[in-house]
RNA sequence: GGCGACGUAGCUCAGUUGGUUAGAGCAUGGGAUUCAUAAGCCCAGGGUCGGCGGUUCGAAUCCACCCGUCGCCA
């Protein structure tokens, strides 16, 4: 039986890196793609870079550059280290794409024309400096519940409490520091509940698993709300057709974007499009994470039953990663990117690792990093690399020939591959970790084979009794090979080439492999040393402190000026500070602010205009100390030249704060 | 707070509809080997299956409560 299988993952937010935590979704997904195709099956794997919303037009501004220049370099990074690791789509497109443009629009027109789509006007918080309305993640302020300072505008960090941004104690705009308004606009809605039935039907179907489905029940019971789809300008995404300053909510085009992907393969390599993604003969799985399985349960089968699209077969929902059992954190140097794991280790580890935890559940799974070098080394090294470089090289003192299997031998090689079939189903249920512990225990079988029949020691004394031990030995190698070949591509790569085989599928299982010549044998992985796991810990924390620096704290700070760009030394030392003595102050008569005062910086009297009077009366500074800008150009004012400038602190009017000095300096002496 | 999940050996995990002395790998101790990437093989120690009750001839498994960890609350 040929099935034709199309497969999506979630898309990566195209804000940020790769890292390992995203990496289970796309090797769980990658592993079952390559499982499908090696067992005779057709299989399609789109992704795409989700690249619309605030977080993303935030972080070009703050970069100084445009959105569409932030996803292109995010796209590039995405897909060298999807690449590094292996995972195989068969096309990874981006949501920002005329494809998803025009299927977004065909999409909300069907919605529309049905009437599951109205219009509302709701209150929202709103900066009037940034002139935006701001998303809850962008507000924030003190827990209204537990007084913690500096939360989100949807929930708090520290007691969990969820809450609207407008139940915030002293509310700012995380981007400026600026109080947010309320403002009134009026927001395109989903109707959700108009799918209650027929989403109820899909989930009695077996659209999910068991304890998603319990999940989705709790939704059910508490009742499907509207779905708010549009946001106002600015704001980087699609233009609602018909409007001016409307466009797509991200999460609304972002699973469209699966669509897209496929749409531009089929245009690509000219196959069928409406066949491919919507004919019934293909089967169409996605899978996701368990943090978006409202969307992917309940809004996205809703939008396709709305439009006239299918609805995938089944959702695959994994759990999350927890690094040696817990969150994965940046300040332990568990928050590790994909490029820099791929710095230090072996992307196949990572693979097998994985492996031999997922499940078909949506618990979490646990990177045990002393657990994950003694894995490695233990099973992949130790067990089924050592097998094949106990025995190639010892053949290849035979002539390299294989010979034939003796009976015995033919027990050891069907015992092994009667397991074809359970490896296959547990395969094809996601139950990896069943997978692997059957072929580490197939592969104990082997290496116990080797040992009852020691080639060595027949070596030298009967050749050909020899050449059938590791003929068989060679045969076991060859199918546990093709068990983790969905698992360890390139590993299993360098096994065919030892073995002089085309690329093998789960049909070569039971074909023998006898009187050919085989190839010399390369290393097949090398053992993962404690200290390079180390350094990619160390390297994951130091990056953490300049993340800390520039992208954790910058929406915290909320200074009422900005600080400048960052300047050099250079850029500094043209600005030249002189301590000044004040000789003069007075008055000046038709300006409110101003104070004229005469400087003597080391014997050079200087004509200062300084807007303080508010603050200070002049008598108050005669013969005081002051810090002045010395090399400032001159500015003419309407009371006279200005030849520099006191420096103070302070919002102005009565808050002016002037600089002194401490006592000791002499005027004219440089400030560095 | 409400709802849900999880808690099995030092670590990571198996344990099918309740059914003999609860398993594996790693780690630890001992032994026999030496072909191999200090790998492989054999043997051993190690668990009141989170706690306390209940149902049952029989509970890691089913039920109630408690403790702990985690998640979700759009």
């Amino acid at each position: 039986m040929n099935r034709k299988i199309v497969v999506t993952s979630a898309l990566p937010y195209a804000n940020g890196p790769i890292h390992i935590g995203h990496l289970v979704e796309y090797l769980q997904t990658d592993i079952w793609v390559r499982f499908q195709k090696a067992n005779g099956n057709q299989c399609l794997y789109f992704c795409a870079d989700d690249t619309h919303g605030t977080p993303i037009m935030i972080s070009a501004r703050n970069e100084g550059i445009q959105p569409e220049d932030l996803i292109k370099r995010i796209y590039a990074e995405h897909t060298q280290d999807f690449a590094k690791f292996h995972v195989q789509f068969d096309n990874f497109y981006s949501t920002h794409s005329d494809e998803n443009r025009q299927l977004s629009s065909q999409i909300f027109k069907s919605l529309s024309d049905k009437g599951s789509i109205v219009k509302n006007e709701i209150e929202q918080a709103y900066c009037e400096k940034d002139n935006m309305f701001l998303p809850d993640r962008f507000i924030r302020g003190t827990c209204p519940k537990c007084k913690s300072e500096n939360q989100y505008g949807d929930s708090c960090d520290n007691c969990g409490a969820t809450y609207q941004p407008t139940d915030l104690i002293n509310p700012v705009c995380s981007n400026c520091g600026t109080k947010p308004v309320i403002k009134k606009s009026i927001h395109y809605f989903f109707r959700l509940a108009d799918f209650q039935q027929q989403l109820k039907d899909l989930m009695a179907s077996g659209y999910t698993g068991k304890s998603v489905a319990n999940k989705l029940d709790e939704w059910f019971s508490a009742g499907l709300k509207d779905w708010d789809i549009s946001r106002d300008g600015p704001y980087f995404g699609f233009k609602i057709p018909g409007e001016e300053n409307k466009f797509f909510y991200v999460w609304l085009d972002a699973p469209i974007g699966y669509i897209a992907s496929c749409k531009n393969y089929c245009d690509k390599n000219g196959l069928d499009f409406d066949k491919v993604w919507n004919g019934e003969e293909y089967e169409l799985y996605h899978f996701i994470g368990k943090d978006i399985m409202y969307f992917h349960a309940l809004f996205w089968p809703a939008m396709l039953m709305g439009s006239g699209f299918k609805v995938a077969k089944r959702l695959f929902v994994h759990g999350f990663l927890t690094v040696n059992g817990v969150k994965m954190s940046k300040s332990k140097g568990t928050f590790i990117k994909a490029s820099t794991y791929a710095k230090y280790l072996d992307p196949e580890y990572l693979r097998y690792y994985y492996a031999s935890k997922l499940t078909d559940g949506v618990d979490d799974i646990d990177l045990n990093l002393e657990d994950f070098v003694a894995k490695v080394n233990s099973d992949l090294v130790g067990k089924l690399a050592n097998l094949a470089s106990r025995s190639v090289p010892m053949l290849g003192k035979l002539g390299g020939m294989l010979g034939s299997v003796d009976a015995a031998g033919k027990e050891l090689v069907n015992q092994l591959a009667a397991a074809k079939q359970q490896i296959i189903n547990d395969y094809e249920k996601l139950d990896y970790a069943s997978v692997i512990r059957q072929i580490t225990a197939l592969a104990d079988i082997a290496n116990r084979y080797v040992e009852v029949n020691q080639p060595w020691a027949t070596l030298k004394t009967d050749a050909e009794k020899t050449r059938t031990t590791l003929t068989v030995i060679l045969n076991a190698v060859k199918v546990l090979a093709i068990y983790l070949k969905p698992v360890l591509p390139v590993f299993v790569e360098k096994i065919e080439k030892i073995l002089g085989v085309a690329a093998m599928t789960f049909a070569d299982v039971e074909s023998l492999l006898e009187n050919k010549k085989i190839n010399e044998y390369v290393r097949l992985a090398e053992r993962v040393e404690k200290q390079k796991v180390d350094a990619m810990v160390e390297e994951s924390k130091s990056e953490s402190v300049v993340n800390n620096n520039q992208v954790e704290q910058k929406p915290l700070v909320t200074l009422d000026e900005p600080l400048e760009a960052e300047c050099t030394i250079d850029d500094f030392k043209k600005v030249d500070l002189r301590v000044a003595k004040v000789l003069l102050a007075e008055k000046v008569a038709g300006a409110d602010k101003l104070l004229h005062l005469e400087l003597d910086i080391g014997g050079i009297t200087k004509n200062v205009f300084a807007g303080v009077s508010q603050a200070y009366q002049p008598e108050q500074l005669v013969g005081r100390l002051v810090i002045c800008c010395a090399n400032l150009q001159p500015r003419k004012m309407k009371f006279g030249v200005s030849e520099g400038m006191v420096l103070a602190a302070g919002p102005g009017g009565k808050e002016v704060f002037m600089l002194g000095i401490d006592s000791g300096a002499k005027p004219g002496q440089r400030v560095h």
